[in-house]
RNA sequence: UGCCGGAUGGUGUAACGGUAGCACAGCAGACUCUGAAUCUGUGAGUCUAGGUUCGAAUCCUAGUCCGGCAACCA
């Protein structure tokens, strides 16, 4: 079917519900699922999952879930559930009709434990959670079986109910499957299926005391919805055997659980807990920061869904667990952002040309391409005058030799705008730092071409003095100078922020740039994709966030 | 020290008993009004030891190393 060679190969997952597919496994339904904890916002590492799980049933006409899994009422909060469907639609994904809440299947989750409780594979037990430590034992020995392990039938109901009628405090009772307390896996030995737990769920509202655990209640969500294929982290195989236990004793429809890898990245953290000390500890000024791995950050700092798509497709799916570099990533935002950005020119570290043979009250206008990767985008108007703004890192007094850029005696090219050839500079007296550079034009180079055909090795960026705008720009770089600062588990990962992760700087910008739509990318150009701040960005005042530089060969020289 | 997973260039991955390939990163070059993009070339890999086989990354055995599991979290 598919002859395209470039294509990566066929992941495991993929294999599977291919080979399900085909052999009219499910009548060749594909049905997934994205089961997030409404407790906090999706990362990056959630967008493997989501692109995962909507990927598959797309590719193989299926659909998927949105699940908000919220069994632990104490944990939870409403605010996270819209964010959580913003961020999957902001990635490109559609639901449909399928948006649920594992706490919409409460009640059936208790018929359900009512059903074990009849076929004498549940039990109501009394031990205190410090007690059953010791009944659970350890991974190399067996525990012991509760005293109230051969509580009758009829006494499990009734305690059951009592249970759900709030007869009981917390932590008091729990419901237990009876499995074996002899299990090498300890998931095996007597999991709880219900606790008590007297808190308003922010979804049920009060209706519920008792709440069923991760455990149980996750299979029997994917059992009700109908899922085929229950993709989840590799740290659920161990768990695997109880979903199939519940699953098989309750002889309903029994979904294959799945486990992949999960994602990790060099130069950040993933896990809720750091992220939120970052936030906490003031870091970082939000969920949203733009040097967050969260959605919402990369969505902040310009990084576009589609960037995202493909890299979670190039990652690839595995069991085993890798360190992904970052610069994997962005690769793919720029390889979108080249060919979506509108270029634009902004100098950052401006510093004055004075051309000698311009006339002081004249003014002209060149023409710009707005995007070399697509025609119809255009061009614009630049006005340029007898003095401009270039970037201070643009000029060197005393140049290495391969340093193409403008240097006393040396020739450069304006963007779009003419030769000139740098005549001098004005330094100040006391600090010595070059205040303004001198140059001269030529005239018949007007609009950037070599009258004669010489070659000028270098071009660059600039923008008129008298027309610039005033911008505030971001400059955003990695959060941590280590590949992996959250190697050792401790709270040694505070210690490897980089210190000079958000840089602000005002910036010259051409004249069009001062209007730029909140949201839009913008290729600032020789210098990287920016990002017009949706929070913080307004017509007239606008604010731009780095979001990736270009691909830098001279900086990489070391210089 | 029990159980469950896993191990392919620097990194992420493919190959399903038949030439170890792709992408990123690196390096070199071409082109260029962005030191970008694009194009070309290039170095670099099957954890170890045995075995089966005409042939092993792939199958078998043993070992090494890595990850996960002892919440009334998910």
């Amino acid at each position: 079917m598919n002859t395209e060679e470039t294509a990566p190969g066929k992941h495991f997952i993929r294999q599977i519900i291919e080979r399900d597919v085909r052999s009219g496994k499910w009548s060749g339904r594909v049905v997934t699922r994205f089961p997030p904890e409404p407790n906090g916002y999706l990362h990056i590492g959630h967008a493997k999952s989501v692109c995962l799980n909507f990927g598959m049933a797309a590719e193989y006409g299926g659909t998927c879930h949105l699940r908000m899994d919220d069994t632990n009422p104490v944990k939870e909060e409403l605010e996270y559930v819209e964010a959580i469907k913003e961020d999957v639609r902001w990635l490109g994904f559609d639901w449909g009709e399928h948006f649920h809440y594992a706490s919409d299947y409460f009640e059936q989750m208790y018929k359900y434990a009512v059903e074990l409780i009849r076929q004498g594979n549940a039990y109501v037990c009394a031990l205190s959670s410090e007690e059953w430590k010791d009944y659970r034992g350890i991974p190399e020995k067996p525990g012991m079986e509760s005293p109230h392990r051969n509580r009758p039938v009829d006494e499990n109901l009734e305690l059951f109910s009592m249970m759900r009628a709030g007869e009981f405090p917390d932590g008091a009772m729990v419901l237990r499957a009876k499995i074996d307390m002899g299990s090498p896996n300890l998931h095996m030995r007597d999991p709880v299926l219900y606790r008590i737990l007297k808190a308003k769920h922010p979804h049920t509202d009060g209706v519920w005391c008792i709440y069923p655990t991760y455990d149980f209640a996750h299979c029997l969500e994917d059992s009700i919805e109908g899922i085929t294929h229950s993709l989840c982290t590799l740290e659920f195989e161990v768990h695997r055997p109880l979903y199939d236990w519940i699953l098989d004793k309750l002889g309903i429809h029994h979904p294959q659980q799945i486990e992949f890898a999960r994602l990790n990245m060099t130069y950040t953290v993933m896990s809720k807990r750091k992220l939120i000390n970052l936030i906490n500890e003031g870091y970082v000024d939000g969920w949203d920061d733009p040097r967050l791995p969260t959605v919402r950050g990369m969505r902040r700092r310009g990084v576009t869904p589609a960037s995202i798509r493909n890299f979670c497709e190039r990652i690839g799916v595995t069991k085993y667990d890798s360190l992904t570099d970052t610069a994997l990533l962005e690769h793919f935002i720029r390889d979108d952002l080249n060919r979506h950005a509108t270029r634009a020119l902004a100098v950052l570290n401006p510093v004055k040309l004075i051309i000698e043979n311009y006339p002081e009250d004249e003014e002209e206008e060149f023409d710009a391409v707005n995007n070399p990767e697509s025609p119809d985008a255009g061009t614009r108007k630049i006005p340029f005058g007898r003095e401009l703004y270039i970037e201070r890192e643009d000029f060197m007094e005393d140049p290495p030799k391969k340093y193409y850029r403008l240097a006393p005696g040396r020739e450069v090219r304006l963007r779009y705008a003419c030769l000139i050839t740098c005549t001098g500079v004005k330094k100040d007296e006391v600090s010595g730092e070059i205040e303004k550079i001198y140059c001269r034009w030529d005239p018949d180079s007007r609009g950037g071409g070599a009258p004669d055909g010489r070659k000028v090795k270098g071009t660059i960026h600039w923008v008129s003095a008298r027309h610039a705008g005033e911008a505030d720009v971001r400059l955003y770089d990695r959060l941590f100078n280590v590949e992996e600062p959250g190697a050792d588990n401790g709270e040694d990962y505070l210690t490897h922020i980089n210190q000079d992760s958000l840089r602000t700087v005002k910036a010259k910008v051409e004249p069009s740039l001062m209007n730029a739509a909140a949201g839009s990318h913008i290729q600032f150009e020789r210098l990287g994709y920016f990002y017009a701040d949706h929070v913080n960005s307004k017509p007239g005042k606008p604010v731009f966030n780095r979001t990736a530089t270009l691909r830098d060969q001279w900086a990489k020289k070391g210089q």
